[in-house]
DNA sequence: TATGAATGAGCCTTCATTCAT
DNA sequence: AATGAATGAAGGCTCATTCAT
């Protein structure tokens, strides 16, 4: 009757598990917040490990709708990148508590991790399809996609994650940030660093 | 140079950290490992954190001194961000044990968690400077260094855990893994994606 | 007689109980066998306890509804109690289910277990009554009552179940088992076990 | 160092298993009486489950050594059944404890039920080993083994419960009450019940 | 009558840490 | 220096019961 129960119960491990880790959440933690009894939790979901991984997977989903919904605005691979990297560092931002556990948790031969990383994988590939194409229609350097794709998705997380996580004093507003770091991002991946090229 | 107990428990700390991250991480594994009783471990340190710490401070200092290392070579910014990219691959590719920690330990507001980032600064700092130099002699464009080495930092590490947790069986040698992925990094750093700059 | 709900949470609860025992049944588990929702159980039945003991009575009745049908049929004290080991195996053969139930869960000192102990005190006593009569008459050795009795139903029940609950793979027909059974406990039970009884 | 905490758990567990059965029975409790913290019976057992099996087994043993020690007192099956018979009152009535757990968690389909079973099963062999020597001697009537053996360790076993568990006012010297007892079941599976034997 | 979502006390188990030897 | 038995706080999970509909 009520998929709001539910809806709190996810809203709450978002944040619980964001802010402490899959281990240290505590699930009486976030039936607290989710304003639910505990074992209102364990009537919805088996246990800690599914209601992780329900969470993960729909904050996968999510991102991949963002991002798919970015490139179909245009044809231009180049475009489609830019799209990529802006919707990227975007969600990322706004999802900050997402974004950790993705970084954070998908490294391991845990179960859960495989399944983690397998998700990534689908980011990942929807990376390469783009420097793909583009390489196909001479718009892009012949890279070699997947390590080049895998860097790029790297490189992202990990400055959206610095940045979340600096001294919490100093930190801009976070609209101006996403604008800056996505511009940052685009300049390095578009053009890399060195200057002369003629010569070389 | 240090005593052998201490060093045992060192190494197998290493291993089960690395396996295992620091909340799954038993004591009693590492002791066990290590060949020692439990009761060892607290001997020689405080608890579980201050093994860890020293574990990662241990791990930061031989990386770092690699790096330095490496640019201690060459005057050139451009050679020395090679040999920065080069060091970074090759160390965490060997001690994948401990990129995993650093990236997934680093993120998180327990007072660990912030010493860690401090360290990891260093190194972002390493590679900002490097940066900063190329583009003061305007060898390098001028990018904003902060997140462009952070960005670059993330890039390879990601991509090395990416490679070093992907299915056992189909993994090709590991030294030659090493040079290919820093050959893409260098490309995709040094000179982007974008192929037509004839218009710049 | 019962209505319909009811008559099928019965059903369900038998077997539910039977199979786990009164502490490893799950409410969950009867409603999902019998059907209907876990809360219309509690319309039913104040909760478990009373389920259970309602199952329990139910079944002594039963059974003493057979066994006290058996000796009707005769006045012979001996043919009666041919009567009662015949009723009673083919019951607890019938009913294993209630057997297992009756001797796992007599002993303690819970309520229930008291309420339950005084049912079986009735069956036993009709067997005792059987050999007083049979004493009387002199068609039956001037046995110590009550000891005999418990002992005799004991035999019964123990050898049924020893039955019940033997490798699946190897079990006869049931019908032709209670014959048995049946008939070797009327041994047992009729003539000892020693052989020479001339010299004595 | 110490086996004698481990003394403590067992002498402990025995008791608050008997009380209050496998299920009932709380590991606090159990700690609680053996004076020792709970993860002290952790740290000896692996858990609650492993507890109750090392119990049982041995019971088990020490049961059957006592039975064992009674039969080679002499050569006669009638007197060693005689023994048996004795012995199995005896036991069962000073360890009621484990009387009861023996009939009450012995029948089910939980893997530590089976490993019970066949552990009964070993106990009613040597009975079923001396009634077929007292047969093959001719000294016993050719009674059916197994099923005869079961039935007597089920008459002797629910004698004994039924006489622990009635109510506590009106109970009789224990000594007394197992002679009697022993006496009772002698006569019953020596002679059985029915009197006149010339006639029939 | 019947439902099933919600509850929360209760329990087993884990594991970092201590300390007497 | 080293040991390992003992500790106990903490946490995930179960399940009988309730109650609004």
């Amino acid at each position: 009757m009520r998929p709001e129960t539910i809806e709190q119960i996810f809203q709450s491990a978002v944040e619980v598990f964001a802010h402490s880790g899959f281990e240290r959440a505590k699930m009486d933690e976030i039936a607290r917040r989710a304003g639910v009894a505990k074992g209102t939790i364990y009537y919805h979901f088996k246990g800690k490990e599914e209601l992780f991984v329900a969470l993960m997977n729909d904050g996968m989903e999510r991102i991949m709708d963002q991002l798919r919904r970015r490139m179909e605005v245009t044809e231009d691979p180049v475009h489609q990148l830019e799209g990529l990297l802006e919707g990227l560092v975007e969600y990322l931002y706004h999802n900050g508590t997402f974004a950790k556990l993705l970084i954070s948790e998908s490294w391991g031969s845990i179960e859960r991790q495989h399944e983690f990383r397998a998700r990534l994988r689908e980011l990942v590939e929807l990376i390469e399809d783009v420097l793909g194409r583009g390489g196909a229609r001479g718009c892009f350097l012949p890279v070699k996609g997947h390590d080049t794709a895998v860097a790029i998705f790297g490189a992202a997380s990990v400055a959206v994650l610095q940045d979340l996580f600096r001294d919490p004093d100093e930190k801009p507003a976070p609209e101006e940030r996403i604008g800056e770091m996505a511009d940052h991002l685009k300049q390095l991946i578009y053009k890399g660093v060195v200057a002369s090229r003629s010569g070389k």
